[in-house]
DNA sequence: TCGCTTGCCGAAACCGGTTTCGGAGATCAG
DNA sequence: CTGATCTCCGAAACCGGTTTCGGCAAGCGA
């Protein structure tokens, strides 16, 4: 407790150690312990070697605001809260955050948080937090078909990685799930359980996830020589009383679906309902797959088979990627996809005959 | 667009006006202006004033990281997210973040979010925000009844802010909702519909919270001329299965209880498994209420009656608190409490005869 | 041997602020 | 009128870094 109080107490910035204090234990100046540990190549090997290994003794650490005034860089990385934002994204808040940061933290960088209710105050934002320096770059979460933010970005040449895809990609570095694979996987499960009237409800069409997910759930249909019903498709749909009164309309058609494929976890909850007020049973006389993989999904009954994203992979990823491209990287080199991770629970079973 | 990228652009450094432009603009020294920003006492009021136009007018805002290489604040705040932690806190966590950044940026802060897995990395990581001037104080979620976290902060005299309360007060700040009188009300709410056999289901025994939900549903027992009867007691209960187990064992009483107040909405969703297993019907049988306000309560059948917390005020009250400790106001003074939000829904009614 | 490059580092300016110190002018008492 | 005191501001140092510039010594070719 003590030390602890001593590392921490208010002379906190006098126990720290400086470049000054560098030169000195190594005989050098300012300049030459700088450019050392930049890497500047004026420095000699050794010296630069030299320099780092002290700096590893001696714990130095540049105070990064002091670069800042300098260099324009402060190491952070910005992330905007969208209040108006859809829920979908909230329970997973706490997992990306922390890979985010982790993330950030690996490499030296921390994270600053704000928030905008609106879209105007979202821009504001942007702008106010690199005008002060608070971020280096933006973590934009949940990439749109038309995204302002992305336009803006690129336009004021501000660095920036998408969690998502964009058709409109020039300048765009991203980290995404690939959620088609999913979708087409989810149908293939299905058709694999004897299951030939499937359908599907997506999601939120201003995002770009939702066509990519269309699509994969078309060639599913597609590979597995099924023919997808306009009918028993729908769109747009995020909650949970959207996808029961879509499931509902399903269910009254005159050839039902004995499968349902949905491209979000809470919509598939609204599904269970529309199944319970039909007297069917999940899993028996109505299959279920979804993706997302929110806690309520593995608490349901039965439990929800899905697709489940790690979101805090996902933070950890985004933020490594940001860095590099604070770093100069170019933002084509900066993409990365991965897939999502089936849950095979208990929504789905054979086709009923 | 054209604008946005102008300002944005990569000379952002440049269009900034900084307190040499100020200088000129008003025919003064760097030194001047600065103590005139500042409001030191040996500038004239005059003086001062026709700064602080001149600062509205140019729109001229010190760089943060500028001052903080001599003053070692940046004005910004600390939020550590715990992954050990239990979910509970989990769903709200974008609100209250939203909320923190929000009083955070009214005052000119900004929030640095970091993670910390375990304990021990939770101090380091304390201990390097405060090192590379990333923070000038904390936020502390969930108030512990033996917090480590307090006691280190408060010995090294690092500004904190708890959300919760703490019997160990000296030095604390915090702003808490005053979960024992929700736990009072819910009990004078039960009883004014006839229930006399009421039990409690508490939370965990770790965060202070439990024990103040604790003596508030004692008193509102003895208020209501009732008797708490022990085997109708649990504590650390914060899991839908654990309330569900819980609640499984109240049923099964010989002289079960007609209502049951949980400390926490999780378990009283457990408490609505088990009232169906046991063919009773919540709201007609059995009365259920509940503290939180999480979003599964309403859709739950019937809606669970609880009582929610706003936790973006949470936040933001926890900001401008926090800011003013940074300030140097007394810790003593800066304690706030707030009622938490009756929410009337379906799972009371009479009790049964 | 000489002159020229090259490698390597020091000196000093600079970034955008804060803070200490001292001095000019005004005010006041004697 | 003089000296002391107060008000108010400028000059300059400083904070912890980065960057420009220039110079010294070694290495090189001729």
């Amino acid at each position: 407790m003590t030390s602890n109080a001593i590392h921490l107490s208010k002379d906190r910035a006098a126990m720290r150690v400086t470049i000054s204090d560098m030169a000195d234990a190594l005989g050098l100046t300012k300049s030459t312990v700088s450019r050392a540990m930049n890497g500047y190549s004026d420095i000699s090997e050794a010296t630069q070697l030299r320099v780092k290994r002290m700096a590893e003794k001696l714990n130095y650490q540049p105070l990064s605001h002091a670069q800042a005034i300098k260099t324009g860089r402060t190491r952070s990385l910005g992330f905007v809260l969208q209040l108006s934002d859809h829920d979908a994204h909230r329970p997973f808040l706490a997992e990306f955050l922390a890979g985010v940061s982790q993330g950030a933290s690996n490499e030296g960088f921390t994270l600053t948080v704000a928030s905008a209710d609106n879209h105007a105050h979202l821009i504001e934002t942007f702008r106010s937090l690199l005008r002060d320096g608070k971020a280096d770059g933006f973590i934009l979460p949940r990439a749109m078909v038309d995204d302002a933010r992305v336009r803006m970005l690129r336009d004021a040449d501000v660095p920036f990685v998408l969690y998502g895809r964009q058709d409109a990609a020039e300048g765009c570095a991203w980290f995404d799930v690939r959620g088609e694979d999913a979708m087409f996987d989810a149908v293939q499960h299905l058709a694999a359980l004897g299951h030939t009237r499937i359908g599907f409800i997506n999601g939120g069409l201003i995002y770009s996830y939702a066509g990519l997910r269309h699509t994969g759930f078309l060639r599913g249909m597609q590979a597995a020589g099924l023919s997808a019903d306009p009918d028993l498709m729908a769109e747009d749909v995020v909650t949970q009383d959207g996808g029961a009164a879509v499931a509902e309309r399903f269910l009254q058609h005159g050839y039902p679906p004995t499968a349902i494929v949905c491209a979000v976890d809470r919509a598939a909850l609204g599904v269970y309902g529309a199944a319970a007020n039909a007297g069917l049973v999940i899993g028996r006389h109505l299959s279920v797959v979804a993706y997302d993989g929110i806690q309520e999904g593995a608490h349901a009954n039965p439990p929800l088979t899905t697709f489940s994203v790690d979101s805090r992979e996902a933070g950890e990823r985004l933020a490594s990627l940001l860095i590099r491209r604070v770093r100069g990287e170019p933002p084509e080199a900066l993409r990365e996809t991965v897939a999502a991770q089936f849950l095979l629970r208990g929504s789905t079973g054979p086709a009923p005959s």
